[in-house]
RNA sequence: GUGGCUGUAGCUCAGCUGGUUAGAGCGUCGGUUUGUGGUACCGAAGGUCGCGGGUUCGAGCCCCGUCAGCCACCCCA
């Protein structure tokens, strides 16, 4: 007998049940179709890159992060940590095919080598979408309510989107007399949510910041209420400066554009503190957070940026884009309980009760599948009642029985394995008729 | 990557200052006589106490290492 290896999975990767699965299929499906929705086409990129394309960028965080290799033929690679990076490179290969303006969205795992947390793995998913070749604000509102969209459609209930515009910030700055320290500055103000103030205003006086400037800057967390509130409220911060008037009348024409498309007030706030640490953001910023569990983190992110292939092209390709956070997404959520717990993708659930009448039963399911209805036979005769908790647990909706008695009878039971209540169908053989009746039981069924 | 906490059956945990064959609840499986689940009763399976090493007459309990999880920093989805 040789030893058995230990079966284990990587730290920071793992493995999905089917509950977890289908909880993922279902939300990746949702973004799809709002994506598409709004026009986005899917594409596709290959999980690993030459190594030159992921560091191409030089920031030595996404250096750490990145798992490299040298392939058998001696090619240097890096697995993809994001699906920007990629995004950019293709569109700088491609963008003669594709002209612009191009959307497209992009639903794939990604990989980064970092420390693990609650939510945040090595190997995870996002659901990215970007309109490139425009700088219309028409496109910063529709990625703005395509996040809504989507928190929506996925059925959260309570969740807020933060939005802010970079240029609020380089005005401020600007005002200040900050410029120099804006990388300093934002990363603080980034903390504020997270940490005490005095921490932060202790971090930026100790990068050589003046307090008073320091208060000043801190302010702006205190700012809330609406939307035309915090813009008020920025105007003698941003001063004089032009980039930072311009923020400001971005974020309150695309608040006018947010209500005239039904967004509902308090979905969508300002939160002048938002900066977002990829420093290639030049627009709004936006991160959407969900109301129980702030502490997760953002779970959908995004922003607009002037040029975003720069490394790749001479060509300047503007555009905005967000990206969905779905593992982490689910974390929360089946942290929260609020995860449905089928196992099963199927609705039906069909006895195995009369081994006679095997042909029977491939009959039917065939006929149901062929109506569109996903068919579980279960593959053994065993005791009814077994078969019956077996599918309860696995969160069938429909349990359809069918023995001799019935076969004898034309008839079929059709139960709803949630309720218990049990119907009798009278087919007299005819397949139509049955698929018909177990239809409408499903749609009944709610 | 750095620091802190944690790691006992599928799950949630108990296990007194180290002492004989490691326990409970839930879950799983089987049964409570012939065709009907989630309630009740009976019974069973399942753990080399994350893994490796050390101290000891003796370790689930102590020490070291390692792996994994959680938290903070960092960064971000």
């Amino acid at each position: 007998m040789p030893p058995v290896i230990t079966p284990r999975t990587l730290k920071g990767f793992r493995d999905l049940l089917p509950a977890q699965a289908l909880a993922r299929e279902q939300v990746l499906q949702t973004a799809r179709q709002v994506y598409r929705s709004y026009g986005f086409a899917p594409i596709d990129t290959p999980a690993l890159e030459y190594l030159e394309i992921l560091t191409g960028k030089g920031s030595e965080e996404t250096d750490k992060q990145l798992y490299r290799f040298t392939d058998h033929g001696n090619r240097q690679v890096g697995m993809r940590f994001d699906l920007t990076v990629p995004f950019a490179r293709f569109a700088a290969q491609h963008i003669g095919a594709i002209g612009t303006p191009f959307k497209r969205y992009h639903l794939a795992t990604v990989w980064r080598g970092e420390n693990t947390q609650r939510g945040r793995y090595r190997e995870f998913m996002q659901c990215d979408f970007d309109t490139i070749g425009t700088t219309s604000p028409v496109a910063d509102l529709e990625t703005v309510l395509v996040v809504h969209d989507l928190l929506e459609a996925i059925g959260l209930e309570r969740f807020t989107i933060r939005l802010n515009d970079r240029r609020i910030l380089s005005g401020i700055l600007q005002t200040l007399g900050l410029t120099e320290q804006t990388t300093v500055v934002l990363r603080g103000l980034d903390k504020l949510g997270k940490q005490p103030a005095e921490a932060v205003a202790r971090e930026l006086t100790g990068h050589g910041i003046p307090a008073a400037t320091a208060d000043r800057l801190l302010s702006l967390a205190g700012l809330s209420g609406t939307a035309t509130d915090v813009l008020a409220g920025l105007e003698p911060l941003v001063g004089a400066a032009e980039v930072g008037q311009a923020g400001i009348k971005a974020l309150a024409n695309l608040f006018t554009g947010l209500a005239a498309a039904g967004v509902p007030a308090g979905r969508v706030l300002i939160d002048p503190v938002i900066a977002r640490g990829l420093d290639y953001y030049t627009g709004i910023v936006l991160e959407s957070f969900l109301d129980e569990m702030p502490g997760l983190g953002s779970i959908c992110s995004g922003g607009r940026y002037d040029n975003l292939a720069g490394l790749y092209t001479k060509q300047q390709l503007p555009g905005v884009g967000a990206s969905l956070g779905i593992d982490r997404l689910l974390a929360g959520l089946e942290e929260c309980d609020q995860l449905e717990g089928a196992e099963t993708p199927a609705d039906i659930f069909l006895a195995h009760f009369d081994h006679a009448h095997v042909a029977d039963y491939l009959r039917i399911a065939a006929a149901l599948r062929a109506a569109g209805m996903a068919v579980d036979f279960f593959p053994e005769p065993k005791k009814l009642g077994q078969q019956l908790k077996w599918a309860g647990k696995k969160g069938f909706r429909l349990a359809l029985v069918i023995g001799s008695d019935e076969f004898a009878g034309g008839t079929a039971q059709v139960k709803h394995l949630a309720t218990q209540q049990a119907a009798t169908i009278n087919w007299h053989g005819d397949l139509a008729v049955l698929v018909d009746a177990v239809h409408s039981q499903l749609e009944a069924g709610g």
